[in-house]
DNA sequence: GAACATAACTGATTTGAATCAGTATATTTG
DNA sequence: CAAATATACTGATTCAAATCAGTTATGTTC
């Protein structure tokens, strides 16, 4: 029940018992398999993904089989997408990095909701330029950065905001690391093993921790 | 006045002429001269502002004085950014590059209108998706493309969406152009002689002409 | 209209990053 | 458990693109 759900503040907190019933009512739970597609690019968007567990990297597929990972979402986050209220087609795949539980919910019964109330709207607007902010960011570190600082850049998005600690366990391997960079993998672990010898981090198979924050967040911003 | 503007009905069709008089209120006509700046990224996000006449690039200021110009923007469009609802800043400059006439709309009147006019703040929501999927589009193009297929997304750009024809005269720089792909001018100019070489387009100072459209897809396509 | 500044263009060189070609190490699965 | 497969890693080589160092145009301004 969306009533009592612990991610309701977070993502629904605008909304009325009613308008919160409405999404319910056309709801439903799915658990995914490490590997498993949730949303595939070019596919119809009928519905909106509240993640409760797990986490999913979400990528645009790109040319000659190459990915770029956008983002990596986990419990708590909404995966609507740019082609909601315009095509209503995928714009990218959304693929579960270990088992992930999350909530369907119809995407016409959400933008009715949006319709009904104009401060779920706003917040919804929000979120959308939020993630604009966030993407400006990403064009200049894509773009005006070399290898060092994007590989920099991701270790600080993985630490920060997915794991939120200078020590984890990624779920990703060095290709999707090189598909967040927009690299190859060779190069990526190449960095990789700069950064380590060079005692910015530790790596060990899956397991990072950061060891020189001053000296890393310094290559992140001169590039 | 807004009610008679003749860009009423793209810009606000789904406003009620109350709310037409709410932004109408708080408007104001500003001329620009080529070169000068309309919106400084960094600076207050106070105004919205809708092109009547001329043309303006909007660019991210990035590291070591490097820009990516993001959009070029004329008559009949509006210009807020990612800084509307959020943190109220500009993410982004707007430069003229020949004489522009905006109206400036108050950002807090606007933001009032999409709270009481659902239906404007879904095309908004539209709006803000549809420039979420360019934006993902210029995401391949500029990681995954290598330079001559980058000046051809440009050229087609250009002639598609900024002087909808395949011969114009352009009020851009080479600077600019390199801006827009991502590398130096010297690379952009040494594509453009490329092109013009190998007969794809015709190329004199301002002037560029596409000859061989086919050929030129095939190169934005493959990269 | 000469002097200056800015933009456009060109060639030589350097450098960053991809590609190629492997080996080593996990991880499935028959 | 061995075979197979995927992932991680390493070094040599190639290639794309930036940088450097100019020249040639095209405008500005005194």
């Amino acid at each position: 029940m969306c009533t009592n759900c612990s991610f309701k503040q977070q993502l629904f907190g605008n909304l009325l018992p009613g308008e919160l019933q409405l999404l319910n009512n056309n709801r439903y739970e799915v658990r995914y398999k490490k590997g498993e597609t949730i949303f595939k690019q070019g596919s119809a968007l009928t519905h909106i993904a509240c993640f409760t567990s797990g986490m999913a990297k979400i990528f645009i597929e790109g040319l000659n089989n190459r990915n770029l990972i956008i983002k990596i979402v986990k419990n708590g986050e909404m995966v609507g997408g740019p082609g909601m209220h315009t095509d209503f087609r995928h714009h990218f795949t959304v693929s579960a990095l270990n088992e992930v539980q999350v909530c369907l919910l119809d995407a016409e019964a959400f933008q009715n909701v949006i319709k009904t109330n104009s401060k779920f709207a706003l917040a919804m607007m929000r979120k959308m330029n939020k993630q604009g902010i966030l993407n400006f960011e990403k064009f200049i570190n894509l773009t005006q950065k070399q290898m060092p600082g994007r590989i920099a850049d991701a270790i600080f998005y993985l630490a920060d905001v997915v794991h939120e600690n200078d020590s984890f366990d990624v779920e990703i391997s060095r290709q999707d690391l090189a598909d967040m960079t927009a690299m190859t993998k060779e190069s990526a672990i190449r960095i990789l093993k700069e950064f380590k010898d060079a005692k910015l981090i530790q790596v060990e198979g899956n397991h990072f921790e950061i060891l020189n924050k001053e000296a890393l967040r310094k290559i992140s911003l001169t590039g």
